[in-house]
DNA sequence: TCAATTCATTGATGATCGTCGATGAATATG
DNA sequence: CATATTCATCGACGATCATCAATGAATTGA
């Protein structure tokens, strides 16, 4: 058989067969687009001063707090949106944005399913 | 004065001014560290592998649950390494890796500072 | 209608990332 | 000591990312 070991192979003794990963890859690419939004300072920073403002902030205003361009917040605003993690409302010429509170629970539950079960 | 409006300018009548960001750049960057680490699918399902069996696994183990070679293995252990996701162990010629049961308790407490005040 | 403002999109650039093959270090065995 | 095995590191390559300057789309007001 091709299993016979040669002389010196040490073969499959480091332990018994250990278990698959439970998570499925779709959900494990899923949850590591989520952490990949999140993988970047500046937008935890945006993420951090929407949620500092009870009310939802115009982009204008965002991008008086950070030390890059008008275009680059946009950027970071299409990435976190696009996650769900913030909301975004038109008033006539000005883009409102608020944190979508329901991620934070979301959070916790991710973390159960990658380290439990 | 040069905050005097010239005609047609709507200037800082967006909103009233917008509360900073509370969360402090260094700890911003951390978080991004951490977050860096999950956003890979690879990486939550070596990470899923690891929290699937309760002892720990060596990486020729490892390997074997995937489609990629293991000197890329090892570099995803590094980096789960790095941020303690991870800890690691030699017995002989084998490395055992597990997960560190800290760190999921970690993960609401990094949400609660990000999205809370 | 025209000018001004806000914001998103595009294209480009330099940096970082995931993966690979090859190699090296450490350990075990005869 | 020589050989085999496990795992980490190195150098390279293509892909993706953060950022920018320039431009375009949408809205407002005169």
């Amino acid at each position: 058989m091709a299993s016979r070991k040669r002389k010196g192979e040490q073969g499959d003794d480091c332990c018994r067969t250990a278990a698959s990963p439970k998570l499925a890859k779709a959900r494990a690419r899923e949850y590591a687009g989520w952490f990949k939004a999140l993988a970047d300072p500046t937008r935890i920073r945006i993420l951090n001063l929407l949620a500092s403002n009870r009310e939802a902030v115009c982009v204008c205003d965002i991008v008086k707090h950070f030390p890059i361009g008008q275009p680059t917040i946009s950027h970071h605003l299409k990435i976190l949106r696009g996650c769900r993690f913030v909301l975004a409302e038109r008033r006539g010429t000005f883009m409102y944005y608020r944190v979508n509170g329901n991620c934070l629970g979301e959070f916790p539950n991710a973390a159960r399913l990658i380290m439990d079960v």
